[in-house]
DNA sequence: TTGAAAGCGCTAACAT
DNA sequence: ATGTTAGCGCTTTCAA
């Protein structure tokens, strides 16, 4: 491995004005400088980055910890994520926990280590969680806390429904997602509210069950759905119900004609499939940003959690009820 | 910050104590470990894995660089990644692109800085980009070279074409991805030789420019097919056919109808859409599992590209063509 | 079994 | 403008 050494000998200078010249040109020679340069071009040096991150106590990247790379939910925000970074000259690191909980302190642990902060976009990551980053910095998404960043699900609901009340929907059932989301908890509690305010009109909310926010875990719901006397249903995720959706159609119920269905993310998956899902949906992107500027300069601590707005998108998976 | 020094200091030892304690707790007395311990634990000491790092001249952690996250395919792949990583006790951090080659050299370089090796999955990452890595190992995936780990592309449209002309068809269009893309020019390739081997029946192949391997990217290739005389098309990836297929309908073409798809990648895309994709498969669990493997415990220098088997998955998209 | 001490590669005072 | 030096937190000889 070649070092500031390495460099300094070649170019006949200390390894004080190596490091100078490299990381502050300003402060050097141009003489100097260009001879450092062009030694350490010919012996090939790169910096140890752990040696510098070890002196400078930062390492110069970020990390995201989310639970499945696969759902486009989590690449949108790490986009969001990456863009910042990268007008900052930070670097990010992604680590995916791979919906399993239980390897989530353990990774968190080590991202926490080897980056000066850590964005939180795991619906599971608690309390404890945030102990084992000790004393990096972690802003959390779609949780509650200090330093959070969540979609308004109450509103994303309250939208939701609105939608499917207006068509002539009163029986509507939530396929949920994981039971330790924070998320999840949200669209229970804002649907409960709904039925307050609405129920003089008629209205009926069925909370399912605990579903895996998967393919998989949409299709298992199919029996739950089919059973009840729904005629719309709002799932946890877009993932979910594209797999409902299919599953359904397998039983011979088709959407929307049979049942109407509202998602919730609205990623590209919601208007690929067919029929093109009406979904519920935030700028995740801008969730990313704002997640990695809140890591990197905290704004006001007076406001622990920021809420991000969340917009209806109307397609072809929502229609009036059969008579 | 908590260090060795001050659990030392609590235990009444000396940091080697402390640090033998903790990383080979079978040097160290009973007694005086647990002292370590229980002091450790009162102060909340955690490790400094750059100091470590710097030390050991390793980190325990090894890189994923992926032009775009988004992707079901590279998920796929990390997810094989991940796995194997597991198993041998080391981190994973992936990176993404972005579909962005000029910022490529500068993710790798930082990535191989920040871990003990790197799999670079990016199909436009070469020679340049293995020489920013320095001395941190690199195996390269759907590329060639030393330490690759490649899909038998030639393979796969080998399959893709006979199952096409076996169904009838005589003109296929081929919807091509990046330019740089090594598994795009394999692909060329072997249509090519396809066409030496099946002209006399009368194959024709038409090679189709440049196409961002994105959604958009299959739909603006729409003109270009619906100009074509073409009866089938082969695209590049799933996320391409997707694209293309929307296109297509929007103007009325129908698949399989009045024109048939094979993709490539076979992701969990191909079957979530209507109709469900034709699709070229690879193992990819297997392929980032055999990456990762690859770079951990290298095999064999005798075989610098290993090839993985592909096979066809027939869906929906294909069909006899009409009149 | 434990401690003292060297040093991984780098940067930032401080001195010249 | 450049050099000397201390030291980031850790592991690992080498001695005791």
């Amino acid at each position: 491995m070649v070092t500031v050494h390495d460099v300094a000998r070649t170019a006949g200078v200390s390894i004080a004005t190596v490091s100078r010249a490299l990381s502050n040109p300003s402060m050097v020679a141009t003489a100097t400088r260009e001879r450092v340069e062009s030694a350490a071009a010919a012996l090939g040096y790169v910096p140890n980055l752990q040696a510098a991150a070890l002196r400078a106590g930062r390492t110069g990247a970020i990390g995201l910890l989310v639970p499945d790379l696969a759902n486009p939910y989590f690449a949108a925000i790490a986009q969001g994520v990456a863009e910042t970074a990268r007008e900052q000259g930070l670097g990010v690191f992604v680590v995916d926990s791979q919906e399993d909980p239980e390897a989530e302190p353990g990774l968190l642990r080590r991202l926490a280590r080897q980056t000066d902060g850590v964005i939180l976009a795991s619906p599971r990551a608690v309390e404890a969680d945030r102990a084992v980053a000790g004393t990096t910095p972690v802003v959390v998404v779609n949780q509650t806390g200090p330093r959070a960043v969540a979609a308004d699900f109450a509103s994303g609901v309250h939208q939701a429904v609105a939608h499917l009340v207006a068509l002539g929907h009163r029986q509507i059932a939530y396929v949920g997602g994981p039971a330790a989301s924070w998320g999840d908890a949200q669209r229970r509690t804002a649907l409960a509210a709904e039925v307050r305010d609405r129920g003089a009109d008629g209205l009926e909310v069925l909370l399912l069950g605990v579903f895996a926010p998967t393919v998989d875990g949409g299709e298992s719901a199919v029996d739950a759905v089919a059973a009840s006397s729904a005629t719309a249903v709002v799932t946890y995720n877009d993932v979910v119900a594209v797999g409902l959706v299919r599953a359904l159609r397998a039983r011979g119920v088709r959407v929307p004609d049979d049942l109407s269905v509202v998602s919730f993310d609205d990623t590209y998956l919601a208007g690929l499939v067919t029929p093109a899902l009406t979904s519920v949906r935030t700028d995740l992107r801008a969730l990313g940003r704002f997640a990695a500027r809140q890591l990197v300069e905290p704004t006001d601590a007076a406001e622990p959690l920021t809420l991000h707005p969340m917009h209806l998108e109307v397609r072809d998976s929502t229609a009036t009820p059969r008579a």
